[in-house]
DNA sequence: CGATCCCGCCACATT
DNA sequence: AATGTGGCGGGATCG
């Protein structure tokens, strides 16, 4: 596209010709280009960084006429259209910013020109990423917009979504101070424990919500939902509780949007987000609704936000095959580890940022978030010092914090991913063709990997032995039933359980698999610095994320030392509740409210600690069989083996370009496994954290299992209500230390399965996986068992991304190709084979539990699940 | 024809 | 009330 502009805007039409320049920028290298000011530089007169005054100077001139421009401009419009090329005249106006852009500045605007990302590039290329602490720039909107010739509503836009992620603050009225990008990674770290607790949890807490959803189903979940969540999201800017509330409600929309659209992203194992998947989980209210109208609004939001965020380099767009087809979608592009905060401001340091969750300290629901940041810091504004001064400052009236909003809005999320899943689920069954996955991060279509049909088959589901698991019975039965009772038949199996398996796995026919945490736990947890003790501890949190997080919350880092052993204490007393736990999660509710649980403090927590329990439950579980039962379905071979030959190859692919790249990133990142529905699965949605396991397994093994679980399955039917969720945040606490290094992931696995509980297992399956992939190029990293690696797999995936950057991260190649061929991608394997299977289990060996693995070896006479069959691929790698 | 998304009306917030 | 903000969605343009 750039091209074509260049080729023709550039000669003819200079107008946009800055823009021009800038538009090859984003359009070739969005990744990098936005910062570098490309578009102003010519101009004689202002640098875009420095000249704070030139730009006043300039703008200050140019504004008056710009505003008469664009005043003008729609005279002008036409006139350029209609000429589009030749119309110099217009140069006139533009002329006065761009001497040098030339006669035809004007012409026709095609409608890229217009875009808001060539919009929101020019906007940027007039500041300096990094800007002088000392100066801060303010920038004017007004003046801006005459600038940049257009209206101001579209500045709005831009703003709005840069404010979300702290590049600018608005200072006051027309006013916003540009920040750069020092505290990007800052926000970006920040969002991502937001997200991963929000989104985490709301995925564990499905089954609250699903109870919630009984009651709340109708009602509440409207309710509540709405705003509250997004502010303590995303109220980032407010450190103090003032919150934005004071905003008004308002500002929901694009900051919050922007926020959470980003969250997702960090979150993502895949780093891809599609569209109507973002949509989806972004309407809030109406879960099951989503009146076509509101998502098709929201959708537009999300192309406006897109754009920006494309413009800053932080994602760029792909499209993601699936079973339909394509569908357009954003693969985060940005950085994905956030040390420390990496480039922080200038001079503060330390800051904390603004996250949404600390505010809510009190009831912090979930947020683990607030903890994570106390701990960094105080809740002063996070980037208080900004440059800007005052800045930030914002309207907060007054905050309302709305805790039990909070609660709510995780029941409302839950509900809105439920309703989502419900939705698609229903869809699926209903059109078949349709069938698309709920899942949140649906693998990239680029990655081939991503998406396999699991064969209903492949899992038989087990129950962990634990019945009282039935969470997911007990649930479904009451929650699960109103809404989705046709699904739920399917669960009349009810799922076959297993005893010792501490999941429960449905037959129905497809599978989602997601994967939530990332290793951002950790990220929280670092603070301990006890870096691999954190780790563990992380791990462990991880293993139950809402627990950890409440634990976190209310001794915040445990021991770090010695972790465990708080959480196991803590684990067992959830695995006594636990005993309720199933039962619990009926309760549910209650959770927010009442932290019953022994520990939490915080309501909020609540619902984690009901996820533990729930967690633990499964994992109590035996273990071993787990493994077996999940493992154990070799499925189809076909799929086996076109795993196999996904993976396998992925090295040797051909493809390799493309997808061994994905392969190989996606190992490393095994967070999430997304399964689409194929044909049989298509009622069940899986969600795996590929992290999760292995702290947690380590953890589960020795006391609680419920950490261990990664990985829940549930039936159809439930999902319908709800989709699946892991806590994901489990899994990346282990990443880190593990051990296992090679991979974390697949440590985790194996960690599980020795001890822990089987669960374990499946997480280790998808973890595996990753590994697998990774042979692929850029993979090495984990295997050898680099440190990154464990660190998250997440990371990893973005080390793998940066270092390959361009190439597999970029992947557009591959991707591309992908997208091309998804057929005969990869994806299928076929080849796999027990043998396989062995020998990934073997790898595991590292955790020892021979019994998981003979228990495999069993199963494997069955089929193995898709599930399985790459962590076979996976492990392979390993030894 | 579906994907994008510009444009600007208009409601709500702030001044 | 004026002006600032920004939700929202029609409908144009792109591919």
């Amino acid at each position: 596209e750039n091209i074509f502009d260049r080729s023709r805007m550039a000669p003819k039409t200079p107008i946009k010709n800055e823009p021009v320049d800038l538009s090859k920028q984003k359009g070739c290298t969005p990744e990098r280009n936005p910062i570098t000011p490309v578009k102003l530089v010519d101009r004689p007169q202002p640098d875009p960084w420095t000249p704070t005054a030139n730009l006043k100077m300039l703008v200050s001139a140019a504004s008056p006429d710009m505003r008469d421009r664009e005043k003008k401009k729609e005279l002008f419009r036409p006139i350029e259209n209609s000429e589009q090329s030749d119309t110099p005249e217009s140069l006139q106006y533009d002329m006065v910013d761009d001497s040098t852009v030339d006669e035809f500045e004007k012409q026709r605007p095609s409608r890229k020109q217009k875009s808001l990302g060539l919009l929101c590039q020019k906007f940027l290329a007039r500041y300096p990423s990094y800007p002088l602490s000392t100066e801060k720039t303010t920038i004017s909107l007004d003046e801006v917009a005459s600038i940049l010739g257009v209206e101001r509503r579209r500045i709005y836009d831009i703003v709005n979504v840069l404010e979300s992620l702290h590049l600018v603050s608005r200072v006051a009225k027309n006013q916003y101070c540009w920040h750069g990008r020092h505290n990007l990674s800052q926000t970006l770290k920040t969002l991502q424990e937001a997200g991963e607790l929000q989104y985490g949890e709301l995925m564990t807490f499905f089954q609250h919500k699903e109870q919630d959803l009984e009651y709340k189903f109708g009602e509440r979940k409207k309710e509540t939902i709405p705003d509250s969540q997004d502010r303590s999201l995303l109220d980032f800017s407010e450190p103090d509780c003032t919150s934005a509330s004071a905003n008004s409600r308002k500002d929901k929309s694009l900051r919050i949007m922007s926020q959470k659209f980003v969250m997702l992203f960090l979150v993502s194992k895949t780093k891809i987000v599609t569209l109507d998947i973002a949509a989806k989980i972004l309407i809030e209210e109406t879960q099951d609704t989503v009146d076509h109208s509101k998502f098709k609004t929201k959708v537009r939001r999300l192309y406006d936000i897109a754009n920006v965020l494309t413009s800053l380099g932080l994602i760029k767009k792909v499209h993601v095959t699936e079973e339909r087809g394509r569908k357009p979608a954003f693969k985060w592009i940005g950085p994905v580890e956030f040390p420390g905060k990496t480039d922080e401001l200038r001079g503060h340091s330390p800051t904390s940022d603004p996250l949404p969750g600390t505010q809510r300290g009190p009831c912090a629901p979930y947020q683990i978030c607030a903890a994570g940041k106390q701990r960094f810091t105080r809740h002063a504004s996070f980037n208080g010092a900004q440059p800007c001064e005052g800045t930030r400052r914002k309207v907060s009236s007054e905050p309302n914090s709305p805790r039990e909003e909070r609660q709510d809005e995780y029941c409302s999320k839950m509900i809105n991913l439920a309703a989502v899943c419900r939705q698609k689920i229903e869809e699926d069954t209903r059109n078949p063709s349709i069938t698309s996955p709920l899942s949140l991060l649906p693998v990239p279509g680029d990655s081939d990997f991503c998406v396999n049909p699991l064969p209903q088959a492949v899992f038989p589901v087990v129950q962990a032995d634990v019945p009282s698991l039935s969470l997911p019975n007990g649930i479904s039965s009451q929650a699960l039933h109103p809404s989705t009772p046709a699904a739920s038949k399917t669960e009349n199996g009810k799922p076959t359980l297993l005893p010792n398996q501490p999941f429960l796995c449905f037959p129905s026919s497809s599978l989602f698999m997601l994967c939530g945490g990332l290793q951002e736990n950790n990220l929280r947890e670092t603070l301990p610095t006890a870096g691999d003790v954190g780790n563990r501890r992380a791990e462990a949190q991880a293993a139950v994320p809402s627990a950890a997080c409440q634990k976190r919350g209310s001794h915040k880092c445990a021991s770090l030392s010695a972790p465990v052993d708080d959480e196991e204490p803590a684990a067992k007393k959830q695995t006594m509740e636990q005993s309720a736990v199933p039962l619990s999660l009926a309760v549910p509710k209650k959770p927010f409210e009442s932290p019953k649980a022994e520990s939490t403090p915080g309501s909020g927590c609540t619902s984690a600690e009901h996820l533990e329990a729930f967690h633990l439950d499964l994992a109590s579980p035996a273990a071993p069989e787990a493994a077996d039962s999940e493992p154990t379905k070799p499925l189809d071979s076909q799929e086996q083996e076109k795993w196999s030959q996904n993976k396998d190859p992925g090295e040797p692919s051909p493809g390799r370009e493309h997808i061994s790249k994905e392969n190989a990133n996606q190992p490393f990142l095994p967070q999430y496994l997304y399964v689409q529905p194929t044909a049989g699965l298509s009622s069940f949605n899986f969600l795996f954290s590929a992290n999760q396991a292995p702290g947690a397994i380590s953890l589960a093994a020795s006391q609680l299992p419920s950490l261990s679980i990664p990985c829940v399955m549930v039936p159809s039917a439930a999902l319908a209500s709800f989709p699946l969720v892991c806590s994901p945040t489990i899994t990346s606490p282990l990443s880190p230390v593990p051990d296992g290094s090679f991979s974390a992931a697949t440590s985790m696995n194996f960690s599980m399965s020795g001890l822990a509980s089987t669960t374990p297992v499946f997480i280790g399956t998808t973890a595996v996986v990753t590994p697998k992939v990774s042979p692929t190029p850029s993979v090495d990293p984990q295997q050898p068992a680099h440190p990154t690696l464990h660190l998250s797999p997440v990371l990893a995936r973005s080390c793998g991304a940066v270092k390959l950057d361009s190439p597999v991260c970029m992947g557009h190649p591959v991707t591309l190709l992908k997208l091309q061929q998804p057929s005969s991608t990869p994806l299928t394997p076929k080849s796999i084979r027990p043998a396989r299977h062995e020998a990934f289990f073997k790898t595991p060996g590292s955790l020892g539990d021979p019994v998981a693995w003979k228990k495999n070896e069993g199963n494997q006479t069955r089929n193995v699940s898709s599930v399985q069959r790459r962590l076979e691929i996976s492990s392979t790698s390993p030894d």
